[in-house]
DNA sequence: TGCCATACTTACCCGTTGGAAAGTGAAGGA
DNA sequence: TCCTTCACTTTCCAACGGGTAAGTATGGCA
């Protein structure tokens, strides 16, 4: 048997863990596959309607399309702007705060790209030494 | 009712669409809450074992800890050296791959501590906007 | 003969995630 | 009168994530 089986958080004296806390919460939330889909299709893209958004993201249901957007409105990275017309028209851009986070994000999917196949490979190595 | 409920992917006429769907299945893979707070840590650290490691992440469970950098290790950002000796003692660093993803994402930790008040603040307007 | 340490693995289990599908509302067209 | 469009919302349900707890292996030490 064993005393610890879940590693509580060190405690740093210099640093403010609450702040600490917050930016991993945030980091999380971001850090989500439909969040950084739409960022880069938005940011490819610039204004989008609803449905066109979703065909651009690839995938998406209408469930997971609206939770997502309107979670970033939320969070102050897109603007939502509702055409009071019938049928409704909703359009989706970005603030410039999503503006910097997309900027952020494409170091990340820049790399993503540039390493595709040294990943595969890698992954090809491992499973060669481990499967048989 | 409606025809189409999740929206299917575009086709690009010009775009691999096989590197796409890799590049975005490593981002999902990459953007992991557990992945991205043990690559910071092995960035600050340098050479960790496997139970300081934990401490380190902080709240990781053994079985996600084990999982995360298994993962990790199969692709290629990390190194996984055991010595054979008992107890055992196995120590984790990482590889020039796995150093270059965390510089990669270094911009958007920065990016988030730099924003966590701007975000903060988003999300009170929204609330109140919608709340009454 | 136990007990300890370390790095796992396995089994169980529950809460969350997220897709499929159907419903809503309002106006204009057939 | 009913259908269509668009942007949702809601319900149902299966799959997955991830925590807890317990088990494993091995040699040294008391």
């Amino acid at each position: 048997m064993q005393k610890a089986k879940t590693y509580s958080p060190e405690v740093y004296p210099a640093v403010d863990s609450r702040v600490e806390a917050l930016v991993v919460e945030v980091m999380g939330r971001v850090a989500d596959k439909w969040t950084l889909i739409i960022l880069e299709v938005l940011e490819k893209h610039g204004e989008l309607r609803f449905t066109r958004l979703g065909e651009l993201a690839g995938g998406i249901s209408q469930k997971m399309l609206t939770q997502t957007v309107r979670q970033m409105e939320r969070d102050g990275f897109v603007i939502r702007t509702v055409h009071p017309v019938i049928p409704p028209r909703v359009e989706y851009k970005l603030t410039d705060l999503g503006l910097t986070l997309a900027e952020a994000f494409c170091g990340v999917w820049t790399w993503a790209e540039a390493n595709v196949t040294r990943i595969e490979k890698a992954r090809d190595a491992f499973d060669r030494r481990n499967k048989i």
